[in-house]
DNA sequence: GGCATACTCAAGCATCCACTTAGGTATGCC
DNA sequence: GGCATACCTAAGTGGATGCTTGAGTATGCC
């Protein structure tokens, strides 16, 4: 019944951290439509093919990308379950909220109306 | 039929940045779990409290929390809407990363075995 | 071999970040 | 008024971040 791994705060932190950039958010987009060389993710970008190089460092430390080499040229493909528990840690945390509202709002309908000036 | 307004890169940079961090994540769990003051926020974490309020200045520049001072007292509440584009950034992602590796299952699939080694 | 391509690495630099301490203000209670 | 509580602000500090330039290495093509 285990669906998701319980993520530790290190790998949130590395992938919040990941995807808190433009440019990183950029290239994890394009990749998103289809694997990419290190050259085709600078291309849309206006800074460095280095600083392409060390943001994608950071995406591959996070898990969000992996690539390999094959002669000159390195291609990179996203990974979609960091992205995934991203989105989990904040539909839960939503979902807690959402619940938490529900509670109260029974609650404080449950009092009679004379009595609610006290909450 | 506009459910959500396309989000900005300022706001994804700012909530994805606001939940990068362990002690910020921290305070919006909490929060998920009901309302808090400044000092309950600082309770559970092993940090100063001028530090709890710095991150929460953070957080409420994200808008992912809102406060309101009575007295001596800020009550802090989470607000849902920055971590549902947060979730719908990376959804939207990991879908278009998804319908990709589709088409291009089919596209491999429509291929002649003895062509597939072109691709 | 010669040359362009596609990265890769290292050093340097300005800025940002998380945190602390020290001191401050406003409120509630006696 | 006196005092504790709850928060706020400023200044400083060490370390991380994003970027650049300059140089290097490996590969593919003629």
């Amino acid at each position: 019944m285990l669906e998701y791994a319980e993520p530790d705060s290190a790998e949130l932190d590395s992938v919040f951290h990941a995807l808190a950039d433009p440019s990183r958010r950029a290239m994890v987009d394009q990749l998103s439509r289809g694997t990419a060389s290190v050259s085709q993710l600078a291309g849309p970008l206006s800074i460095s093919l280095a600083a392409v190089v060390q943001h994608l460092h950071v995406l591959e430390q996070s898990g969000l990308v992996r690539s390999q080499k094959l002669g000159r040229v390195r291609t990179c493909a996203i990974q979609p379950t960091p992205l995934r528990v991203a989105e989990q840690w904040a539909a839960d945390r939503r979902a807690a909220w959402e619940h938490h509202l529900d509670r109260l709002g029974d609650y404080l309908a449950q009092q009679p109306p004379d009595q609610r000036r006290k909450h």
